[in-house]
DNA sequence: GGCACCAGAATATGATCAAATTCTCAGGTG
DNA sequence: CACCTGAGAATTTGATCATATTCTGGTGCC
């Protein structure tokens, strides 16, 4: 979320006045991010229209963009889908997660401030409260705000924003995963990544970034494996 | 029979029926890509109707989805333009272009035939020709081409699409600074992929490719801070 | 200098056309 | 006799355009 969605700081505070297409974009991004739309989905522009309430062109818009971030599939044949990722997918999403998340982690930790942790450890604490009582949507919400926080202090919106694209790609697979196995089988590396936020050691957030995307992904892929 | 790859083929080898969101949307990239579009230069939806003879709708999904790519930069009041890079902008695109690129040098080469790195000679021979002519357009589309067509090889179409959209990020400025500075100022490892193709060596690849990509972006770096 | 007004551009709607999938119903086959 | 198959109609959906509405930025008057 940087440059090409931040909306004006104005236009927040009054959300009325935010455009359409932009709502419908926000929307539409949040069910493909927290997992309302299912792999293999079909998405049509009519049948969103109704659903969102919302004309033709906004819709048409939105639905691009989402194309463009890699969160929807253009099929060819005019049809559109949320994409179902194969373990080949799943290989490249790790490696560039792991490199790009491990250096933002890396540079906000050299900038976060003592007060803006507390929040991490604020978002951490409605995490576990979402895993120890198996509320799927509310694991997927704060697992991401926590990541998208972190980032947020990295002063990198290039970087951010690739980031938030790999999120996009990954999001509905890992909403399958966490609804089949459950929230709990999920590893989590947060204490270990506000650990190293504490301390001001770049190095320990990078490695614990590391443990967290790889073993996130990897239960993906075991995951995604069990289905066939 | 499952022959969901077959339309893009289909549609590809006949220009005409592609949609004219579709063919916006390439025009306006190639504009971006090899500099006719000036950093800072608006762009309006409906000069655009106007001097690419389309609809308006088509132009508006065209402008979302460069906006979405990085491409293009929203300013908040419905304004667009070409973005502008400044040193911290060209930081992360450093950072994000060695990691990825030499990633995907390094995938090609053990992938790529040797008929393929024949190829790649016919682009790079097409590139010096360029240079030494001062031909800045036929050096940007050269270069492009080259890497490109690299990176198909690696069989790894998300970090190839994340390599894409760096480019057209820095696209605008290379422009510009290869129009200032001239062609010959610029380095070119190309030699030095090709050989590491030839002999197989990820490593070598790899190597050469962060030395191409930091170079270059580096001369960038120095050409923009020229212009302060 | 501030405020109302105006021109122009962007946003959004609905209608219309085109394309693709689905459905239906024969006709043929095992 | 049941079932698979395929041609063609019907329906759904996407693409495009013309048009109305809203918003922004500038201009000129007070």
């Amino acid at each position: 979320m940087t440059e090409t969605t931040s909306p004006p700081a104005a236009a927040q505070e009054n959300p009325a006045k935010l455009p359409a297409h932009e709502i419908v974009y926000q929307k539409l991004r949040a069910q493909v991010l927290f997992g309302e739309l299912v792999p293999g989905q079909a998405v049509t522009i009519q049948g969103l229209v109704e659903t969102l309430e919302a004309g033709m062109t906004p819709v048409r818009e939105a639905i691009r963009r989402l194309i463009s971030d890699g969160a929807l599939m253009f099929q060819g044949n005019r049809r559109v889908s949320v994409p179902l990722l194969g373990p080949q997918d799943l290989e490249e999403l790790i490696f560039a997660r792991k490199t790009i998340e491990c250096e933002l982690a890396s540079r906000a930790t050299l900038r976060i401030s003592t007060e803006d942790i507390e929040e991490l450890v604020t978002i951490d604490n409605a995490l576990d409260k979402a895993i120890a009582t198996g509320d799927v949507a509310g694991y997927l919400v704060q697992n991401y705000s926590f990541h998208t926080a972190l980032y947020s202090h990295a002063n990198a919106p290039i970087l951010s924003d690739i980031a938030d694209r790999l999120w996009l790609r990954f999001g509905p697979s890992l909403r399958v995963v966490s609804g089949r196995l459950g929230t709990q089988s999920f590893p989590d590396r947060h204490k270990d990544i506000l650990d190293a936020l504490r301390r001001k050691d770049p190095e320990m957030a990078a490695l614990a970034m590391e443990r967290d995307v790889f073993e996130g992904m990897e239960h993906v892929v075991q995951g995604l494996q069990a289905a066939n």
